[in-house]
DNA sequence: CCGATCAACTTGTATATACAACCAAATTCA
DNA sequence: TGAATTTGGTTGTATATACAAGTTGATCGG
């Protein structure tokens, strides 16, 4: 059943292409072998190939699309240290009352990190969502969004009260991809009051990008 | 290809596995059907009924060894919302340089909290280590560490500048659960001389709890 | 020139089969 | 009794095959 090296043969395959990944012989977003190449190449089935390509996909290393081929991710996608969920659900998990405020919806002109994070730019106009999460009546989150008119046209348009941005983008375009960022920040005087806090206390900050 | 319900084959059995799980059918380590009988029941080939429970295998939601059989994993490790990595391929992954640092590897009697966390009684000899860990010569985390004598009987005998915590627990006891907690504190004077930062400076603090 | 059709190629799903690796319990044998 | 072996069941790996579904580019026809 082992070959030669002593691994199994789905896995001598993935060592090799996450050896090409990683020596960026094969950059990102670059097209890799087919099933059948790679089949062809290491002498196994089709299947047999195909099982590696799957596994480094699910492991974020690789992304394929059906009757174009398989690609390179970008990196930084790997290390996505956090899933991407509902608060909502997460509060209702818990046995918890969930309660959302809005405290601004409106279009407003891109500010210059927003435009080169979203790729528009600088004071284009662009959706923005500022809601207050609570967790049996105690703020717990403050929620600032901003969001892609193009992607979204009936962004504003929306209840946020009734129903999370998170649940009305994953309707409208579900998310493929994200980047996170944790910090840890004495929070600046809007957000205290928001939160209901005083300013020796620190929080935690999430800084989120997604693609759909 | 699809079937009457409009599904993949495959979904459908893990749509009914789902279900049985959640309805507490089949409870909590209880052994469900195996691939064949799985098969059998829905008229699909082995390797369908395979995909379907190897599937759900990945998503946490059971657990499988071979010669025995499938079984429903407990429900908190579904939820757990961070991966445990290994802090120095973190940095290497990144293409920097880790370095460590042991400040402390000793036993000491057992403090009250991680008396209870350990299942120790108090003042119990507990083996500890503090160590800091360094990207391109800046310190990046202290790690303290609580490790159960009789789990790990050899672990202050062990270089820990050579090698991880980490990584010497995951070979001599492959760790199967864990909780997490992610705080954002400002840190108290040993922790701020150790990671040399400003008393102002608020830090991210994990806490970690893994089961054997 | 443009649009429709087609052909080639890709990934996705599904099947049938074979054997390996492993485990637990029953059985056999000393 | 007790240790070794067998047996049956289970998951793990691998193959060969077939067709579905999707994309892309070339070809054909108006």
């Amino acid at each position: 059943m082992e070959n030669s090296s002593g691994q199994k043969k789905f896995a001598t395959i993935k060592d090799y292409i996450l050896s090409q990944v990683e020596t960026a012989a094969w950059p990102e977003h670059s097209r890799i072998p087919s099933e059948n190449e790679l089949a062809t190449q290491f002498a196994v089935s089709r299947m047999t190939a195909r099982r590696a390509l799957q596994e480094l996909t699910e492991q974020g290393v690789l992304y394929r699309t059906q009757g174009v081929g398989s690609f390179v991710a970008s990196p930084k996608s790997q290390s996505s240290l956090l899933e991407i969920r509902n608060i909502a659900d997460e509060i209702q998990r818990r046995g918890h009352f969930h309660k959302a405020e809005l405290v601004q919806l409106t279009s407003l002109p891109c500010p210059g990190v927003v435009a080169t994070a979203l790729g528009l730019s600088r004071n284009a106009p662009v959706f923005f969502s500022l809601i207050v999460h609570y967790e049996n009546q105690q703020p717990l989150q403050l929620e600032a969004r901003y969001v892609n008119p193009e992607q979204v046209p009936d962004y504003l348009a929306q209840d946020f009260v009734l129903q999370t941005p998170h649940e009305y983008l994953s309707a409208v375009a579900p998310l493929t991809d994200a980047e996170h960022i944790v910090e840890a920040v004495l929070p600046d005087e809007l957000t205290r009051q928001h939160l209901k806090i005083p300013a020796s206390e620190p929080c935690l900050r999430l800084t989120r990008r997604t693609f759909s």
